[in-house]
DNA sequence: TATGCGTAGT
């Protein structure tokens, strides 16, 4: 710096050196902030002899600018001038963290507004989405200070929320257009995934910049189109590092790993961005060593790069080097300790999760919706409505969270009292209730959930169709899974590798085999998942040949079966009394493809024997088994027992039972039955009792003999 | 030299 160690010399020369060593400072102050450098900024701040008006807001700006909210709040208040500047600078700080609220409490206070704040006020609306807000402050703009940007704020946020008819509204009233607000309109059409109806803008475009360009290719990449992105790329007659950033970030969400690095490599003006993305390109594909080599290449780092090291160590399980990651950070700020909170819940350790976010203390809707959501996966609901309850400021994914540990815990009314009481909902709150219905075996009301989803005018997507088409097949539902299946084609879901495995297991369990196939067919690359559901669906349907068939064309295919697979082909020797066949698969399963057997499997095999009546050995297999037999091997052991009267082995089952689902009443039903055949009455009575004092209610279609 | 409208990174 060209005063350095000068100060001395500049006092003698005056007021006019001390100002320009003042100007000097603020430039300096203002250049470090924009390339995250904070503490240096923060340094020269506190060290400067004088400081003027601009300095704070400079200072403000920096704090703001890099999520340091609290901090620039702090310089507001305690700066001995404010003018109009610093007010606006604190607005801008409110709108880059999403404090809506707190940037309207200081727009009311102000005493004179100009075009900036009313600019900065209606760009905080409508990122918060309330288009209608947003509008009533433009309304209310006096004539002369409506300037270009705050008719290019309005058409930008009318465009971004999806009100492409507002927007485009203003966009033909507004006179003297700028390229800003050409971009506005075609940012609206990129963002909201409409990319035939943004290719027709940008072709009519008065003119274009990068920045158009660069909407292009982003759009693009969005759809998953990753030819046409590259094509707009290559295009753009002058890419910048937003192109080239972008493009790169196209290539690593794709998986193309090698062509991400290749235009990294190739990149002559790197910026601290550009380090982050290839950063994260590795994180994500897991490559964590190769991130940390980049991380401690980069120039410079910020908050970001150290969230994505820390991120990355947690995806791959690395809780204790995340630790220290975070440990090292210089400024911890609240998305780098979520990352840590994340961490912590996926390895279920909710204390230390809990531990973090109690120090934390600050109200960010994201942290408080981590912990919610960690609660929520673990069953943990009390917690989780705990914390919903104390939060200051929810959002939807917060109520869906809730909703989703209720589905979880099988708890579907306090699910669906949730989501009544809830105000707005998206798509997520809709999809995950109708997921828990479908989990939780309440197919119907999946499917009329699902009607209202749609009469409230959301579009299903990929999971919606999945809970709705196995709602379907679980019901044997043809025709309502026949219409799905035109509304999954209408909205473009054909392709979709989960919809056409759920439309495969739902014609194979409605017994349309050749409709099953014919999905099959069109399939570009089968998974296991799409072999499992038609081995499934054909088991579930009892038809062993075709079960078998389709399982030996996989094996040919060179399709290694999975679990379910196997539990697939078990299940339909089971009900088909091929106990030999059933037998030899079990122990090729274990023997040949070296997999240990779950309780589904056993199970499986349990009611393989006793439906042969080979009880001695299904009730040994139990005993000899690795894994703490359930409540389903039980119910197999004892349903066939009762069917061939077998009380011996029928009570020790009917025991097990009654600890694991004491208020199961099926189970005492069975044993009951069992009794009575064998013409033990005082069991009977004695069964019946058990039954009333374990609060077993009497399931209708159940009938005592 | 500080604040607003359109593009990239957790």
């Amino acid at each position: 710096m060209k005063n350095k160690g000068m100060i001395p010399r500049l006092k003698s020369i005056g007021e006019s050196g001390r100002r320009s060593q003042v100007f000097n400072q603020n430039v300096k102050i203002t250049q470090l902030g924009k390339c995250g450098r904070i503490e240096e900024a923060a340094r020269i701040f506190n060290q400067m002899p004088h400081r003027n008006t601009v300095t704070y807001n400079s200072m403000i700006s920096v704090y703001a600018k890099n999520g340091r909210i609290s901090d620039a709040r702090n310089l507001f208040d305690k700066m001995p001038r404010k003018n109009l500047v610093s007010w606006n600078t604190m607005i801008a700080g409110y709108l880059h963290g999403d404090k809506v609220d707190k940037a309207r409490e200081l727009f009311d206070k102000m005493t004179q507004r100009d075009d900036f704040t009313w600019t900065l006020m209606i760009t905080c609306y409508m990122r918060n989405g309330d288009v209608e807000k947003a509008r009533v402050l433009f309304d209310l703009l006096p004539e002369k200070k409506k300037n270009r940007a705050c008719w290019n704020a309005m058409i930008a946020g009318y465009a971004k929320n999806g009100c492409f008819g507002d927007a485009r509204k203003l966009f033909d009233e507004m006179e003297d257009k700028s390229i800003v607000s050409w971009n506005s309109m075609l940012a609206g059409y990129t963002h909201n995934g409409e990319m035939s109806l943004g290719l027709r803008f940008f072709e009519e475009m008065d003119e274009r910049d990068v920045v158009s360009w660069n909407l292009m290719v982003d759009g693009f990449v969005e759809a998953g189109d990753l030819d046409s992105a590259w094509k707009f790329f290559r295009r753009t007659p002058d890419p910048n590092i937003v192109s080239k950033v972008t493009m790169l970030c196209g290539f690593s969400r794709n998986g193309r790993i090698t062509e991400a690095r290749r235009l990294f490599d190739e990149m002559e003006d790197k910026n601290v961005v550009s380090w982050n993305a290839m950063i994260a390109a590795y994180v994500q594909q897991c490559q964590i060593d190769e991130a940390i080599w980049l991380f401690t290449q980069m120039p410079e780092k910020n908050a970001v790069s150290w969230t994505t090291i820390i991120n990355g160590y947690v995806r791959v399980g690395k809780l204790h080097e995340a630790e220290q990651v975070l440990n090292k950070m210089p400024y911890k700020n609240v998305g780098a300790q979520t990352a840590m909170i994340s961490g912590y819940i996926q390895n279920r350790r909710m204390d230390e999760a809990r531990q973090i976010f109690e120090k934390i203390g600050t109200p960010d809707v994201v942290c408080w919706n981590t912990m919610i959501a960690g609660y929520a996966h673990c069953g943990r609901v009390d917690e989780a409505l705990n914390l919903l309850k104390r939060m200051p400021q929810k959002n939807i994914a917060s109520w869906n969270n809730m909703i989703f540990g209720y589905a979880q815990t099988g708890q579907m009314d306090k699910a669906v009292a949730v989501f009544e009481e809830m105000g707005e909902k998206n798509l997520v709150s809709w999809n995950t209730l109708i997921s828990g219905f479908t989990q939780n075996g309440l197919f119907t009301n999946a499917l009329t959930t699902f009607l209202l989803m749609v009469q409230d005018g959301k579009k299903p997507d990929q999971s919606t169709f999945v809970s709705g088409l196995c709602s379907c097949a679980n019901l044997a539902a043809l025709e309502i899974g026949n219409q799905l299946h035109q509304i999954v084609v209408k909205s473009g879901y054909a392709n979709d590798l989960f919809v056409s495995n759920a439309l495969i297991s739902m014609y194979a369990k409605c017994g349309r085999i050749l409709s099953a196939e014919y999905v099959f067919k069109y399939i570009d690359s089968v998974d296991v998942i799409s072999w499992n559901s038609l081995i499934s669906g054909y088991a579930s349907n009892g038809n062993v040949e075709k079960t078998v068939k389709i399982f030996q064309e996989m094996t040919v295919k060179g399709v290694k079966p999975d679990e379910v697979t196997f539990i697939g082909v078990l299940s339909a020797y089971s009900h088909s009394g091929f106990v030999d066949e059933g037998l030899n698969l079990f122990r090729s399963m274990t023997e040949e493809h070296l997999m240990e057997p779950v309780a589904e499997h056993y199970a499986c095999m349990v009611c393989l024997l006793g439906r042969a009546g080979r009880l001695e050995e299904a009730f040994q297999m139990v005993r000899e088994m690795k894994i703490k037999p359930t409540a389903g091997i039980w119910g197999a052991l004892l349903y066939a027992c009762r069917v061939y009267g077998n009380l011996e082995i029928g009570r020790v089952a009917a025991e097990k039972l009654s600890k694991l689902e004491p208020h199961k009443s099926s189970n005492y039903v069975l044993l009951s039955n069992l009794n009575a055949e064998a013409g033990r009455w005082d069991e009977v009575e004695s069964t019946r009792i058990l039954m009333t004092d374990r609060g077993a209610e009497k399931q209708p279609g159940w009938s005592w003999i």
